[in-house]
DNA sequence: ATAAAAGTTCAAGTCAACTTGAGGTCAAGC
DNA sequence: GCTTGACCTCAAGTTGACTTGAACTTTTAT
């Protein structure tokens, strides 16, 4: 297949299928002239990332996942990245029941409504971003 | 309260709450010298942002939320913001299903398994980023 | 044969949400 | 009165995941 061909049928742009293969995500299997060429396992490959990206892996992450045979996943961090999303699930879930009890309160302010107050405490948990200084002392 | 005071309150670096003050997202109701003054108000008013953005608002659509006379959160928008954590929840969900399938499979290899072939699907569906060109079309 | 369409490389730009750094101000304690 | 440490400002840097642009080469269609 050539790179239009994987764009089409993953959905993907070519200028990240290029930024893939840069990063070792995905290999193209030769050349004709300068023009990529793919084998269909590509696909697979793509879906793969996709649903990593999904759970919250880091294209970085992804890429050690992929040993020379193909992707071997340690289950150890499977279960944690399962368990780290049954965390996130959870959040959301309150969140949206209390997005939804919001609309409909009719407290004065929400701050007196005791479901609200909650729904602060919850999200008041999640932290978005790691501070940079940190990154390297993981 | 100093800034001090607020960041112990509330675990945000004071580097954030002058980033939040100048995006308009919080007030310092005064100076002594050089040095922010907040009221204790600034606290529910951090841990509605912290919903906010933990339901998936980015910090300019929470700022369209504040009105002079407080927050005032279209009913609609909330509803439209829970439905969509909705079906946030149901990928993430199917996501954690595969993942803890995936670390007990034993099928020579996951394509072969129609669990995980199922979960891919599901993953495929999610879209990560925006293309930049679209933004503005929006 | 020629021009358009599609592919390529490589460096630089984008975006959100902050953080960091340099250099300056000022209130409080000794 | 003087140091010290907390606070300030403002510009620039960071991160991840890409996208964009310029300049170039090839294939394909006429």
């Amino acid at each position: 297949m050539d790179i239009t061909e994987v764009t089409k049928a993953s959905g993907l742009p070519a200028s990240t299928l290029r930024f893939y293969e840069e990063k070792g995500l995905i290999r193209s299997t030769g050349r004709i002239g300068l023009r990529r060429i793919f084998s269909g396992d590509v696909l697979e490959r793509l879906a793969l990332i996709a649903l990593a990206r999904g759970a919250g892996f880091s294209l970085d992450q992804i890429g050690e996942m992929f040993t020379p045979e193909g992707p071997d996943i340690d289950r150890t961090s499977l279960l944690a990245k399962a368990d780290e999303l049954d965390r996130k699930i959870k959040e959301l879930t309150a969140m949206r029941d209390g997005l939804r009890h919001a609309a409909v309160c009719n407290a004065p302010s929400h701050f007196e409504c005791p479901k609200f107050l909650r729904l602060l405490r919850v999200a008041g948990k999640h932290r978005f971003r790691q501070p940079n200084k940190l990154k390297d002392k993981i």
